[in-house]
DNA sequence: ACGAAGTCTGTGACGCTGTCCAAGAGAGCA
DNA sequence: TGCTCTCTTGGACAGCGTCACAGACTTCGT
């Protein structure tokens, strides 16, 4: 009964996964901000010392949280027709995976994670570029186009609802005197795009710009 | 003599001005996180707290930093014959001028900052857009996609050059294990993409994809 | 010429952060 | 019982942004 849960309960059943889940908590309820080494640790009912001996210090407990959160966001099967389609799919779980959790998302991006937060989903997608005649370099730098411009979205969408009004886009743009801007886009920029929507019609150009159309699904083999 | 240079060289001939140039020289030279209030004050020779008098708090300290340095992005001439070429230069300038002073891009990408950095070459942007024929709404969404898959490029070069060896994106793909994955994709994704014309031919495809071609330049008037 | 008002500067503190040393408590084994 | 290994803790350290306060200097009104 008391050996069941390996040998790591000696004093107060404290474990690596389970401090990572609770900062994975602590950081989409409350915000990145809120995750700080010893608020952590108060929440857990521990010393502060005691997470750096389970998991690390701060950075180490950010790539393990961004990891293991990682693993869940691949999941999701991958649906579509042809290959290229599913390269776009997996593109669109990158997006929505990263916007789901936001703040994971940003505590990430914010420490050069992103990569990683998103490893499998990016393997994932190396698949489908082979399956659709895509390989080697082009493979490499196809995903590499892909993860870029997708990143640049996943940024764009945290700063619209995270960002004080003030220096948002709309009004920065807006507020930038131009006489010879038409006042019908003077007045559309001053408004939001919606973004997911963008996001699908500009990925899309960016996956058929690299990936071949479908030749009866065998171009390579 | 002492009248020459305004009114406000009353005690130590501190002004607004030229805190912000020192601190972005600090921030160029010595990396962003050298950047700090204590530091950029005894680079002044001065008290943290004349900072505060003259400029503000750290957040409007970036801010004004931000602006002050974008307003110099914008002074290079846009080249290009057709409106939708120049809207291609105008991506590569937001690029090639973010990565000219990568330090600031990163303390500008790392606090929301980004669109106040580029919104004068967006408002440039947005001219060559209605040059080409698209204003409104149209004109908002392709300056929002242009731009988000710039920003995307721009952190991914970011990243490139500032990340710990044992995770940067090529170590970490490399790493994972498939045993369906093409030996030879394998491999490259162990190597980095070039990025700068992998930067190129992506945003061709993007514009592309939101101006339409040129309709002998009067598709619009 | 003298004092009041306004403008700038410096001192020093507050609360917060990540980090870690040194000491202790508990379990298992001899 | 005592030794060893594993885990936990308290408390300190240096650094950060921020600001209340008091002092110094200039300018102006009288």
């Amino acid at each position: 009964m008391a050996e069941t849960r390996s040998r790591s309960n000696r004093h107060a059943g404290l474990e690596a996964g389970g401090i990572l889940d609770r900062a994975i908590a602590l950081a989409r309820d409350e915000g990145a901000d809120a995750l700080t080494m010893r608020r952590l640790a108060a929440e857990l009912g521990v010393a502060t010392t005691s997470i750096y001996w389970h998991v690390g210090n701060r950075e180490q407990l950010l790539t393990a949280m961004v990891q293991r959160h990682g693993e869940r966001l691949a999941e999701t099967p991958i649906t579509g027709d042809t290959a290229r389609e599913r390269v776009l799919a997996v593109a669109r779980l990158i997006w929505e995976g990263a916007l789901a959790d936001r703040e994971i998302t940003r505590l990430a991006s914010s420490h050069g994670l992103s990569s990683l937060h998103a490893q499998h989903l990016e393997l994932a997608m190396a698949r489908e570029l082979q399956e659709a005649g895509v390989v080697g370099e082009s493979a490499r730098d196809a995903l590499r186009a892909i993860t870029a411009c997708v990143g640049g979205f996943i940024v764009a969408a945290l700063l619209d609802d995270a960002l004080p009004t003030d220096h948002r886009r709309t009004s920065v743009l807006a507020h930038l005197e131009d006489p010879g801007l038409d006042p019908t886009t003077r007045s559309a920029l001053a408004t939001s795009s919606h973004l997911p929507s963008l996001f699908d019609t500009t990925l899309q150009a960016v996956v058929d710009s690299l990936v071949p159309a479908d030749l009866s699904a065998n171009a390579y083999l």
